[in-house]
Parts: structure tokens; C-alpha cells; sequence
DNA sequence: CCTAGTAAAGCGAACGTTTGCGCTCCACGT
DNA sequence: ACGTGGAGCGCAAACGTTCGCTTTACTAGG
């Protein structure tokens, strides 16, 4: 019961009141020392404050800091579910620019229903977000009427949508590279399974490989080319349509890595074998796909990048600079998934 | 440019002063009457005060409210990484129970780095969220004892330690089910792929599937339970070496899911097949896993359920209620990677 | 020596809320 | 008729910061 007792411990964690109170001066002064490009204090000041504020353990008061600067210093990000490994992966970016800039990341889960995605997103602006990466479903773009509406920045991630600031990678450029690839190993017999094709990144993927088949001469029958979700399941189910309307085939490209996984098991279920019998290319580069029984060729879309890039964006925006779209190369990434046409139905190398 | 013209609709956002101006109400009146339990005030005022305030859209300012009550309604999560689907899962019901108390959750990955545990907890600290989750490694507890000397409110998820309070699923009897699942089917010659033994998950299992041989009089080799990480890739290594020290045995069982799939590779590797010449099964019951091409008997450990409880107890200790250590009770999941031995080697039912 | 100029530090208000306290007024019991 | 009590509401302080403005002190220039 020895409140108050030493003088220089009072109780409760420091305040800039409370350092300021043990040096003799004044809050304001405190404050400025503390502040990342200090003004109008002496460097001799400064040193003393840093060095009792650090002693003391002092933590700005971020509470505090919003309501007096009507910033929170928060940004969130709208998202149908983490446990997608692919927008658990660009969350990792946002965070990290998020970090790196001094701001905190809030995630609102939306699980792609619309009431949902309506009531978290008016979580977030109760807690004054000060900007919003959008990762979620443009299906119906109302929450980027609200966002409008209250007049807080945001920035598409992964999809995009024209007059709207975006971040992404050239998904039609992916889809080429997997058609060039595929076509160098001399095969002619190619399906896909496209994905979501409601989304922009299911219908540039596929546009972007049927594309380049077109130019190299190579047709493609349109009843091999079959949209589905993104996830497993969709994956494998459209993976077999494909394989019934052509059982001939010897390439198939998947607009997802997890759709690949799906389609690894529905070729497994015909008795054939990746990469032995067809080659398989999947979309995302998730680290499941190096690891999977046979290690999966993809497309590194460089997911992290997109999450930093959107929230750079963003906060830039914030700070009142008008950032431009983006859109980002993505990269092959081949592995043991595809193999040439002529090393096919032969025995392990 | 008409700037305070109509006279009701001032400018910027709603505030409770704003609504007092507007009403001739002071200000702690509205305040009460938009408290979740009116108290001290009317019913004929609440009734008028919120009907104003939903027709202005107000939203109340949670920097304030946090810098009044020195509580934030947020609560912060401590977790390795996203992209596991594990810990995204556990996430899920943090963040859902956070929600229905009206708490935000802030989560802090720290990719399993001392330093990066150290620094980013002390970002949650800063934010001054009333209690954490901590379902990180606990190799070193250090960030428990940081939260301890912040006095900040914690409980640990997925895995425990005597002492803490925590809430995880009893990994034993889950090891258990396992053992007694594959012995029911006639398994006798039985591999175990532990995951990380240092992890009371990891290691718990493993014993509870030991125990349970041991008690049916089946005797489990020491070189073919082979401790590894919680990855795909460990899972194929692991599986590997489990596999060249008795490519006789007919069952391994792996403590995650991911660490099966690993598996499947390292059997594929030796031209063995699932079901047909090893039973298999995994451990969480990931969404990834009814989905793969043998779907996977596994053990459902309930991650939601773990995150929800978890949060609830947290949010029962902030509220100054003394919350007890849960565990609750793993189900066995039966799906197509496990078969009878008798039935082994024999073509498909 | 006086004045202008500048750097350093103090002053105080404001951000939007919550909450203990005090005031007023009406209904009730004796 | 007079105190009692409680319901309803106003008052004002406080939470920890930031920032425009003012004051003080010191330096340099004429």
C-alpha cells in the first residue's frame, strides 16, 4: 500500500503527461521529442525524453493518437476467408506493408455472403479504418458503393474492376505462359478447367491460354474448357467433365492450384497419372503445390506482391497521393507436373 | 458550397454532441439512451435518440469509447502464420466468438521468430487490445511472460501448459481413436509420422496412439515413429524414413493432415498406393482433406470450436470471471484412405 | 545598445465518450 | 402539509494526444 510512495513509479502504465510531469516539462514538449521527425525541440531534449521513455517502457496511446488525429492507424481488408490458402497468402503482404508503415491490418471475413460482407464492412468503419483492400468477390459491388459512401479510400486486390484503383497480376499473361509452355512440349490435345469465370481472374486465365493456343494453331474444343469455384471439390468435378468430353487429351491447365489438386483426383479416378499419362498446370504457386506427391507446375502469381502493392497503394492514398493500378508479371514456375508430349507413356526418366 | 445551409445535416460524421445538439438533449442523455442497458433515462428517450441516430448513421467512435473506458473491444491473436490452414481455422472462430461480443480481433503472425514474436506482440500491446490468444509455439514462453508483466489477460490455444489457462482438444484421446480405428480393421504392423514432438499436440498424439496399441497387446516399433514438422514437406521426409525402416507395415498414422498428404507422396515414391496397400490417417480434418483424391480418414480436433471457446473464456477473464482449462473431444472422421488388412492387396470393393 | 529574427518550450483547446454527482420535479406515504 | 425517494436529466471532469499560438531566451546585425 505504498501508493504514490517512491515518487518516481506512480502507478499504471507512462503517459506522455506522466514523463513529462518527471522531467519538469511540458506535455507538448514530450510529445514532440517522441514524434518520428521531432520540431521545434532541442536535440539535447530529445536524447533526455527518449531515454526516460524507454526506460519507462512508454507506448503511445493509439486510442488517444485517433481520436485527437481522426486516423486509427488501421487499415482493413475484406475477404471472404482466410482459410483460402491464396488470400491467407496476400493477407501475409498486406500486413507486412501494413507493419512496415506503421499501421495495423483488420480483417473482415465475409464468407462471400452478402449480408455478411454488408455488416463486417460496418464493423470496420465503426472502428474509422482509414482505407480498405477489398480481396472479396466484386459479384455485387456494394460494399464498394458503402465504401464510396462513407468516403473512405480503398483498393481492389486480385480482381479488378475498371475506374477502380486496383492491384493484381496480368492473368491473361498467365494464361499464355501456360499455353506456351504446354504447346512447347509438343502438346495438342488441351483442356481447362477455368475456375470461376465470374471472376476476372477465372476468365483471364482461360482467355489468356485459349488466346495463345489460337495464334500457335492449336484448337481448342469448347466442351474441355469448363468453369467451376475454386475450390477442391469444384475442382474435381469439373476435372471430370473435361476428361469425359475428351478422354483422349494430354495437357490440362487448372485455373488454381487447389482446382489441380481436384483434378489430380479425378484423372485418378480414370486410372491415369500425372505426369506419366497427362500433364497438369495449376495457378497460384501455393507452397502446398512444390510439396504435393508430384510437385505441380504453376504459375507463381505472386500473391505477397499484390497484398504489399494494394496496401502501399493504398496508404498512399491515404496521404492524399493518387497512385496508379497495377498489374503484375507473373512467373512459371515448372515442376515435375508436365512433362514433353514424346516422354509420355513411357516409364520414369 | 453551401456549407451548414439546411442546418440538420452539418457536416462529417454523427457524433453523440451532434445528435444532443440536434435533439436539445444534453449530451449524456444520448449516451445513455444508446447504451446497450438504458439506464437513468426514459423509455420515451431512448426511443427518440435511436431513431435519430440510425437516421443519421451514427457510429460510435471506438477511439473514444477506448480512451474513455481504457478498454479497446479488441482482442489480439498470436499465431505462427495464416497460410496454415490449421491456424486459419482456429482464426475463424476467434474471430467469429470476437464479433459476437462486439470485439475486433488483431492478429499478429510471428512465423515462428523469437524476434518477430517479441515485436509484434508489443504492436498488439501498443494497441492496448484487453487480452490475447496465443496459439503460437511455446518453445520459449516468453511472450507469456511479456503479457504476464503487462498484466495483460491471455489464454493459449491448440496447445497447453500446466498453469495456463487454455483450451485445446485432448490430442490423447484423439491418438487413441486413431489406434483403435486401425487395430478394429486389422492392422498390426503400424507406422506413426509424430509431427513436432515438442508440441504438446504432436507429442500427445503420438502417445495416445502408443498407449492404445501397447493396451491391445500390439507391439509398435521405436524406428517407425519419426517425429517431423507440421508441413507437407517434413510429412514426405518424415513418411520416407518411416517407410525404408519396415516397408512391411499396412497403416501409418500422421499427426495433421498436412503431414499426410506428405505421406502420400513418400508412399507414391515407393509404388505404393492408398488405400489399397497402406492405410492412412491424418489429423484435423482440413477442409483440404474430404477433398483429395483418396479423401482422408482423419481426426476432427475442432479447430472452430477450439478458437471459439478459447475467445470466450479470454473475454470471461477481461470481464473478471475466473475461466477454467477446456478440452474437448476429438471425433474420428472415417473416409476412403483406410481398409481393412484383409481386404489390402485385393482390387477396389 | 537596441531591434529584429529565430529556436525552444510552454499553454490550452480540442477530439468523442463515459460516468459519478447533483439538481429538479413529481408521486407517495404518514 | 411536509419530508422521502426515486426517476430523469444536466453538468463537468477525465482519458492521452496533438498542434496552433504565445511566450521566453538567445543570437546576430546595424
Amino acid at each position: 500500500m505504498t501508493i504514490g510512495g517512491a515518487g518516481r513509479g506512480r502507478e499504471g502504465p507512462a503517459t506522455l503527461t506522466s514523463l513529462a510531469r518527471e522531467l519538469g516539462v511540458h506535455v507538448s514538449t514530450v510529445s514532440r521529442a517522441l514524434s518520428s521527425r521531432p520540431a521545434g525541440v532541442s536535440a539535447a531534449t530529445v536524447e533526455v525524453v527518449r531515454r526516460l521513455a524507454a526506460e519507462r517502457g512508454y507506448r503511445s496511446n493509439l486510442a488517444a493518437r485517433a481520436l485527437r488525429t481522426g486516423r486509427s492507424l488501421a487499415v482493413g481488408m475484406l475477404v471472404p476467408r482466410l482459410t483460402d490458402e491464396v488470400l491467407a497468402t496476400v493477407y501475409e503482404g498486406v500486413d507486412e506493408a501494413a507493419i512496415e508503415a506503421g499501421y495495423a491490418t483488420l480483417v473482415a471475413h465475409t464468407l462471400d455472403r452478402e449480408d455478411l460482407r454488408r455488416q463486417r464492412l460496418e464493423l470496420l468503419l465503426a472502428r474509422q479504418v482509414d482505407g480498405v483492400v477489398v480481396a472479396d468477390s466484386l459479384q455485387d459491388s456494394h460494399a464498394v458503393a458503402q465504401l464510396e459512401e462513407a468516403g473512405v479510400p480503398y483498393v481492389l486486390a486480385l480482381r479488378c474492376l475498371p475506374g477502380h484503383l486496383s492491384v493484381g497480376t496480368d492473368d491473361l499473361a498467365g494464361g499464355r505462359l501456360v499455353a506456351e509452355h504446354l504447346l512447347a512440349q509438343g502438346h495438342t490435345r488441351l483442356g481447362v478447367v477455368a475456375g470461376d469465370t465470374r471472376a476476372s481472374t477465372g476468365s483471364e486465365r482461360a482467355r489468356g491460354f485459349l488466346l495463345a493456343c489460337e495464334e500457335a494453331g492449336v484448337q481448342v474444343r469448347e466442351d474441355v474448357v469448363v468453369p467451376c469455384g475454386f475450390d477442391v471439390r469444384s475442382g474435381a468435378e469439373a476435372g471430370a467433365r473435361v476428361l469425359d468430353a475428351d478422354p483422349e487429351l494430354t495437357a490440362i491447365f487448372a485455373a488454381s492450384d487447389n482446382v489441380a489438386l481436384g483434378v489430380v483426383g479425378a484423372l485418378r479416378d480414370r486410372g491415369r497419372r500425372v505426369p506419366d499419362d497427362v500433364s497438369l498446370v495449376g495457378y497460384n504457386n501455393l507452397d502446398m503445390s512444390a510439396a504435393l506427391p508430384v510437385p505441380l507446375t504453376t504459375v507463381d502469381s505472386r500473391l505477397v506482391d499484390i497484398g504489399r502493392a494494394a496496401t502501399q497503394a493504398l496508404l498512399e492514398l491515404v496521404g492524399g497521393g493518387t497512385p496508379v493500378s497495377r498489374r503484375l508479371e507473373p512467373d512459371l514456375v515448372v515442376r515435375s507436373s508436365t512433362r514433353p508430349r514424346s516422354l509420355s507413356t513411357t516409364g520414369r526418366p
